[in-house]
DNA sequence: CTGAAAGCGCTAACAA
DNA sequence: TTGTTAGCGCTTTCAG
């Protein structure tokens, strides 16, 4: 087996308390002998702290969970790459989830983790386990990032999605469309698609154009499913009183609306519009290029490192839970046409 | 704090022991009566039970951690999935950690989740920790996947890129390319960028074609750096003695590369054709779809955790190291011509 | 069918 | 400056 403090302490002819003072570089009082004859033992077995026992015994394991929704969307892995560098700066570890945006996993995965004895938790929620993540909160500090859970009152860190659609259809408005529909994941719970349906409509308004009910078209991102919506939405074909301009809600949206538009052979923009919420390394890589609200991803992770790490040292400080809301940006690109 | 095992036997009447055997599901020899006022307390004060102690005494965390090289890449996303499902089914626990490519970062965590003492680990490597890997693989199984580690003896789930490359290069030589350039990540100790160039010169070989030693590009994927190495490339102009078809060694490369023409303006393939390895989500979106040979990632992904929870059962049945080659597919897309 | 007791590997008073 | 001791929360013989 693996070796332990006290086979250290055996062989460095000291107690188990010395080898432990070592570990946690406590040697301010140390003879300098024992200390050189501590770190060559410890180099000569090879031995490393179990970090459960330490764990067990600190009741700290200064680790934290973070969940995301969906792994293969570029959106979470860019968020966790900003998680992980401010995390990483303060010491703490950190622990992957993919919810998979099944909310069964995700209780999964939350239980596990509070299992674990983790310090603290970022969690990108499918929505549906509100009542076990304010449960959580209750004992180790938890920050939502991008979906909030407008039931429970904790930390959120996330985009301004009225700000952003608001921008988005302005801008189309401006290049001639009026005939605009919007196609969103379904909204089940999650916050950001709600709120860019809900301005949407607002946005709609705004310019005094009606919105119509079945030109607002919830779909999953499966491509099939996608391209059947996508024909009967465009039935009719050009000139007929259809939607000139598709405002995808997210990137999977995106994605699969462009891949559809593709199999039907359409033009973008000349035929059909794509608009798109939310940016993503390669959207300049498609034909066109497409048009988005892009979110700062990145510095949204750092936000919510800094603010976990904020609570987690903050100890029972109760300061109320905030909402960081970051602006997002419109990068104009060629597929609403110009 | 938390509630403890402790309390539950105080609340329920009876010791740790019929807790702890209620908990691991040993209650066939229970009284009825027991067994239910021990589910009600549980249910009542919400108790779960701590997984750093148990872990600590029964020396085993079922959990196994997986390392990606960089979490940005759809390769590892997919990989990931893979390993997940397999894991999760078999009643695993999963750490996901990002080595972003760095081998400081590796080691680190590497280390990080043998102090967690978890049970198995699969990675990625950046190829610079061989000693430290093989060295864990000592005490607990280890899996390489995509990346080999010649010098040291490991189970490993591969592709097999040479017979990709072969593929890809009979394939450009029959739309009639004779100038063939390869872009690839610097080389250093990562095993499939190794084979791809070593298959490239034998297969241009193989059809009597020159290999030239400035026709093999080494670079970052940074867009700046390709962008500059590609206009040196093909300075000249086309009709000149340059490149006509580059094939880049993975997915991140296939990106820059791509980017790099659209801001050079050149058509693909009228005037520079692309060739990937690596198929990716979103591959077929661009302009024009890139031709790959693909990987069954997901597979990939699958096959490596069924290997490993082989290994961690298996005991200390010492079966010899095993590499596993998955067949890679060419898929003709737009991009080379045709 | 259930309980008592020892101990997993470590830390943290309290002594010395 | 270092050692002794008593746990952290759980599992697991061994008794009964």
């Amino acid at each position: 087996m693996s070796v332990t403090i006290a086979e250290v302490a055996r062989i460095a002819g000291v107690s188990k308390s010395t080898i432990s003072r070592y570990l946690n570089g406590l040697y301010d009082h140390m003879s300098i002998e024992t200390k050189e004859r501590i770190a060559q033992v410890i180099a000569e077995l090879d031995y490393r702290p179990n970090a459960l026992a330490r764990s067990l015994k600190q009741k700290r394991t200064h680790t934290v969970g973070a969940i995301v929704a969906n792994i293969l969307n570029p959106f979470s892995t860019s968020v966790i790459r900003g998680i992980e560098d401010t995390l990483k700066a303060a010491g703490f570890n950190l622990i992957l989830c993919n919810a998979d945006d099944d909310p069964a996993k995700e209780r999964d995965y939350v239980n596990m983790l509070v299992d674990k004895q983790i310090d603290g938790l970022i969690i990108n929620t499918t929505g549906c386990n509100n009542e076990l993540i304010a449960q959580v909160n209750k004992n180790i500090p938890v920050i939502l990032i991008d979906r909030k859970a407008p039931d429970i009152d904790i930390d959120t860190v996330t985009v301004d999605s009225a700000q952003g659609v608001c921008q988005a259809v302005d801008h189309i408005v401006e290049l001639g469309h009026k005939h605009i529909a919007m196609l969103t994941l379904p909204y089940d719970h999650v916050s950001p698609r709600i709120e860019r349906v809900q301005a949407y409509q607002t946005a709609l308004a705004g310019h005094g154009l009606a919105f119509r009910e079945d030109w607002l078209v919830q779909t999953s991102a499966d491509e099939q499913e996608v391209l059947a919506k996508l024909k009967a939405l465009l039935a009719g074909g050009a000139g007929k009183d259809r939607p000139t301009c598709l405002f995808c809600a997210n990137n999977m949206i995106t994605m699969s609306v462009v891949k559809a538009i593709k199999k039907m052979s359409l033009t973008i923009p000349g035929e059909i519009a794509v608009l798109g919420f939310d940016d993503w390394e390669w959207a300049q890589l498609i034909d066109p290029p497409v048009t988005v609200v892009a979110q700062p991803v990145y510095d949204m992770g750092n936000k919510a490192a800094a603010l976990l790490i904020k609570r987690m040292k903050g100890g029972r400080t109760l300061k109320k839970p905030i909402v960081i809301l970051f602006e997002p940006q419109l990068l104009k690109r060629k597929s609403c046409g110009e």
